[in-house]
DNA sequence: CCGATTCATTTCAAGTATAAAATATATGTG
DNA sequence: CACATATATTTTATACTTGAAATGAATCGG
């Protein structure tokens, strides 16, 4: 019988994994879709844009990739291709010539200003159907294993 | 004061949104790692080779990419390369020379055998920090989101 | 049966992602 | 100082992902 309850709770954890993963994949590409068709820009550039934005004195390329847990070099292409479009900058940094420091430029700014209000109102349309009283309990949740997992890593 | 209150709604969802993003990413990392250094395998390939197991018969590409959620395009390569590595195989489709019909090979459906166990395991660990009554009510709630996604799209 | 449309799939171009190797620089230890 | 080691970044190879174009086949209305 422990056994069987097992069992089961194994089925609702990965049940809830495959519905967990079925939402922010559907939120996911919502969101991206409509940076696309409204903005012409993409959800990593995005997410690069707004690390830069919460500082304004600039990162580091390995601070940029460790806050967004994404590799070194796919945060040199995003860089990279948001330097091209004028959005960001790459400084030397005093007193390190392996380092880089990365900053918004003032044009990507008022850029990320743009979308960062209209990706806010998306997402609370997005995530509308949530009670309020709900959000804060599914937050709950999520943090517990958010937090297990970032021990475990 | 109900335009403050609908700022701090708003607020509440992004946050909520951003703690969603983030433990899926983690979860997904987490798995992602794991099937490639253990098995050898990724993410995609996985996916792919569970919707075949649950469908002996055989799945068109089209209805593989729609199950999936992701490109035609897409489905093409992962197939591809399972094909390359005998765990499936296409075949014609009787009255539509148009179509393929998509099947895991018996080595497939033995390698896939392995793959879910271990994934169920990890699924359950990685998940372990959610006490079971939690899991059905973030289900809940994470259930109106993707239902209310679903309409919309 | 013919032309238009739809459908199933692949191909293509571009971007995103990773791990691992390479490069260059910095730092610490004897 | 010299050498080992650590750090910051880029480069490389490979895979995944998308949207759009291309190809080939089916279907439908006349």
């Amino acid at each position: 019988m422990s056994v069987e309850l097992h069992a089961k709770a194994g089925k609702t954890r990965l049940r809830l994994w495959l519905k967990l993963l079925k939402t922010s994949n559907a939120v996911e590409t919502a969101l991206r879709d409509r940076l696309r068709t409204e903005f012409g820009t993409t959800l990593p550039r995005f997410d690069v844009m707004a690390a830069l934005a919460r500082s304004p004195e600039g990162l580091k390329m390995t601070e940029l990739s460790r806050r967004l847990r994404v590799s070194n070099g796919n945060v040199t292409g995003i860089v990279d291709r948001l330097e091209a479009e004028g959005h960001a900058e790459r400084h030397a940094v005093a007193g390190d010539r392996r380092a880089m420091e990365v900053r918004l430029t003032g044009r990507g700014r008022a850029h990320f200003g743009t979308l960062a209000t209209a990706h806010e109102e998306w997402v609370n349309e997005l995530m509308g159907a949530i009670p309020e009283a709900e959000a804060a309990r599914i937050m709950d949740g999520l943090d517990h294993v958010a937090r297990d997992l970032e021990e475990k890593q």
